[in-house]
DNA sequence: GATGAATGAGTGTTCATTCAT
DNA sequence: CATGAATGAACACTCATTCAT
């Protein structure tokens, strides 16, 4: 027999992310997505059960990815501000440079098939990050507001900026994120 | 293109609107649409050229629906932080009481047909609000950072809220929604 | 609008019973029979909602006209003997004019399909019938036995004869017909 | 063809029974049926040239069993009625005691794939008992009617009864069994 | 001998759109 | 103006079979 090829299951995920960027979300048929990932429509099937399956685990897969890319900078011995200021960066620095995973992420989290995943594992990666969000709560150097809120003014506006066509002439100004961070910080620091 | 029967017009918005509610943007098929506008699918085909000039033009109206909701309190007279703050209550009061119809401008605009919409002429009923913000900033009472940052930290949040399965818990807190916009306030007044 | 063709109903009706022939069951696919009757595949789903429901209604239409066939010359004036000699000779005769539709139902009722249909309804028009075989046996005619096993010496040797090749080397002869009734009735009669 | 691994080959055979037993003939894939017996399905391939082959060769297998059963009991020295009666009765426990081999048999039977089996090599075991008939006929036991049709009075109410559900209330009545059996002799017998 | 990966051809069904009325 | 019938193209998915190991 023909060893399973993992590396499949990865080019189905890339052409995935590809064929909705390139064709909306709507209009992504698992043809276009085989043909792309350069595998019979067929084949798919042998390593994701159905469509939705498909775009379930590549929402996973990347959505892992991007827990990840966020908090490979976070250190504990870190202060609280550091911590949050390389959150901030790095997510900022993860929708620039890879639009297309982020913009999936993005798609699929509003699709219907969001309510079919288990967002508690999801947001496992993070519980260290909340962790030192409650402290700082605790010790005063927060406010003392709900998490999601908090949240909230944490990654709305980068998700924001970055998304927006207008955000295209915030790129690469070090000055102007800096400048929004602090509008951030301002905001939900005592 | 003008029609005496303006009234299946509106119908077919609404069952746009519904129909992608309940079965999301990808599965809202014209016949599905029609069939819940009571009209009989070629119908559709007299007011709208395409199933893309349907989902486009409900998209404009709605969204157009949307300003007027959110600016009908604007007045030049007041000041300046008492019209941010009614946009900023208009703002989640839509999406709170209309959330079928904001979900759809959510969905809408993270599609490809995006691209296809004049955006600058959805923009213009925002023209005082801009000019009021602008004024502000000259004044000194806002800070001095680009119009788009700045909106994204007001209406970013509102909308994360909205949007979260969290912001339920925030409902008919008129608490928690001055805070929040305490927090916007701080975040972008000088 | 185009008005509701009931011929493309029969012509959709007679193309199943012809594929069935000539592919068997389990090959008839919708596109040979909307190719077989002259419609789009697609056409096929305005009259019938799936496949199971052209099969089904193939089925039920077929067997209507069988029953409508077979009991064409009961007459309760007639002897007992005469009907049952009719009923006889007119399910040969269908079995023989009309092979592929007997080979149809004879198909259908074998498939898994068979238990959606409500059979009770089809035997409806054998009521008359069976109340003269119920008076029959009260009037010490028949013999009495339960009514299937009666049933299975009326029907099942003509229908193993008309239906098996060797049944081909009785065909047109009336002798032999008639001496196969002549031993059903020997068999049931007292 | 021969093959080391008989029973795999048995293992397959059983499997096709069953498959077809449970999603019927027209829906039994060669994927269930490998799964089922526990093999690849590439084995399947080793014992089997195709699909067909598989499925004419599991006819074949059976319907030799069938007749091994049927037939177990004949014995020249026997009377002709008691051969009969031993037929007759072996069919019914046949029938009862391994329905999913009995509906194997039946729907391939009427399947197309009948016409491809070399009808005669399967007649050969009953070569005997057609021998014992034709004495009868001409001991003028039996009547002087084509032996076809003889059979069918012999057969075919015992696989009506077996087969109809209405034979579901005839199980166990060796009473009403017997009376079938009387019944048939009567017909067949001088 | 035995396997699971791989696939082209096919499945039943829905689609957006057009047509005749 | 309005319709339901009609359809070619596409849909997600399964098939029997072959291939490389």
């Amino acid at each position: 027999m023909r060893h399973r090829d993992e590396t499949k299951k990865q080019a189905l995920h890339k052409a995935t992310i590809q064929v909705v960027k390139e064709e909306g979300f709507a209009s992504a048929s698992v043809n276009k997505i085989a043909k792309k990932a350069g595998v019979a429509p067929a084949t798919l099937y042998i390593y994701f059960s159905n469509k939705d399956d498909l775009l379930t685990s590549t929402f996973m897969v990347t959505k892992t990815e991007l827990s990840d890319y966020i908090l490979s900078d976070f250190d504990s011995a870190k202060s609280l501000k550091d911590n949050v200021h390389a959150f901030w960066t790095r997510l900022y620095d993860y929708v620039s440079n890879y639009p297309d995973d982020y913009q999936y992420i993005d798609q699929f989290s509003h699709s219907p098939l969001i309510q079919h995943v288990d967002t508690n594992a999801l947001e496992a990666p993070y519980q260290e990050f909340h962790k030192a969000l409650s402290d700082g709560i605790e010790q005063g150097v927060l406010k003392d507001i709900p998490k999601p809120m908090m949240l909230s003014f944490i990654l709305a506006p980068v998700v924001f900026l970055a998304r927006s066509r207008l955000g295209a002439s915030l790129d690469n100004s070090a000055h102007d994120l800096d400048q929004a961070f602090s509008l951030a910080w301002d905001a939900i620091s005592d």
